[in-house]
DNA sequence: CAATCATTCAATTGTTTTATTGAATAGATA
DNA sequence: TATCTATTCAATAAAACAATTGAATGATTG
């Protein structure tokens, strides 16, 4: 076999590793997970469902390719993204999936049409709105990871304490929910939740990366060659 | 089992079925060679060295997550991208690889010690000078693949038929050779090749679809929000 | 109409991967 | 020190996968 044979099949086998992380629904899972924020073990085992040490499993595995850093913090092991790339990858992966496979265009059709009405809202669409002041950016997800990261001028209400700070929400106007990104459910509860209050509500499918993603791709105006 | 798990655990299936289309080594390089151009199957055979059987059979698991699409042409079926997205797809795996994994920078070095003194040429770089008239680019790929998409202003003159067309090369100015991307050699060939004739030339690293990312970083300038 | 050719299919092999257990480790707490 | 607790390790069995071979297909050519 040629050197340079010998060569590019090194090379693929280094790059297939990161295929093997994505090749697992579990292991996608965590990695969406994560790009929220990191996480404990036992944390990611009982969102997904997996045993504990199932996902411990999974998570050497995304160690070893370099996808995930750990460190301890008294007696847990946290998890997290070893780079905000990689969170970025997955926004790449989620877009390639939607465009490419029909099934997973169905599966999200399929769910919306449970939840009522839940035509999401266009990111453009709410960000003008937003600058008009017209609605509100609602933040359902837990409080460490809206404080990881979050979209500008969006409030932080976990979606387990919405029913409590109901009051506090401007009546006056719409307001806008939004969770992990397009495969979270929590915004959805939450619009249900609220119109079942008789607010204004929408969903807004994007999660933090996907929102990172369209203003890195509108702001960009570096000179032309 | 809820609802949501049971959809959950459908939607990440679905995505699990393009991560495992790159956990083979053997699929990745199928769809870095398609990403250049249509090709068909004992085409793809020969260059990767595998069995025909094995690169059918290949392309078959391609093809179950519509990442490329075949036609019959007379006794050939060529396969090729479904997308251009899939293309797009792949640099993005690519950056991530090269980020992540000191093993790949590793085995890249390593090569480029091989050619010697075989830096290449940053795209913005030769972009300017290409624009100032002091360099020619050199596209080496085989004419089908620059017919399919070529860097604007580059000329193509296949590896093999670079010594035929020596002459024909401008004698002032110095040569940028690229082809299929960072991990192929061909250009590195071509650069070896001219130095050893005597002519000035450098090596490009990005193919086309680095080119075209690069170019769409730089020129989008849609409005601010 | 037979022969040829490129490709796919089917069956087989050996290898890898998954989820599941239960035990081992190593910090933290009492 | 003993006891928790969270995590990892190790061993297993079932399932999935990759590569190989040879036969089958199906269109084109002589």
């Amino acid at each position: 076999m040629s050197m340079e044979r010998i060569w590019k099949d090194q090379l693929y086998q280094e790059f297939a590793r990161i295929g093997k992380c994505l090749s697992s629904p579990k292991r996608l899972e965590l990695l969406d997970l994560l790009s929220q924020g990191p996480k404990s073990v036992d944390q990611l085992a009982k969102i997904t469902g997996m045993s504990v040490a199932n996902v411990s499993q999974h998570l050497q595995t995304l160690h070893e390719s370099r996808l995930v850093r750990s460190h301890k913090q008294g007696n847990f092991v946290i998890y997290g993204l070893a780079e905000l790339s990689v969170a970025d990858f997955m926004v790449s992966l989620h877009r390639l999936g939607e465009k490419q496979l029909v099934e997973v265009q169905k599966l999200k059709s399929d769910i919306l049409l449970n939840h009522v009405s839940m035509e999401p809202i266009a990111l453009e669409e709410l960000l003008e709105r937003m600058h008009r002041g017209e609605v509100v950016l609602l933040d359902v997800r837990p409080k460490d990871e809206y404080a990881t990261g979050h979209i500008p001028g969006a409030i932080s209400i976990p979606m387990e304490e919405l029913e409590k700070h109901l009051a506090s929400l401007p009546a006056d106007k719409e307001i806008v929910a939004y969770c992990r990104g397009p495969y979270c459910l929590m915004s959805a509860q939450a619009v249900e939740y609220l119109k079942s209050k008789g607010i204004k509500a929408s969903r807004l499918e994007e999660g933090v990366h996907e929102w990172k993603r369209f203003v890195d791709s509108t702001t960009s105006n570096k000179e032309i060659i």
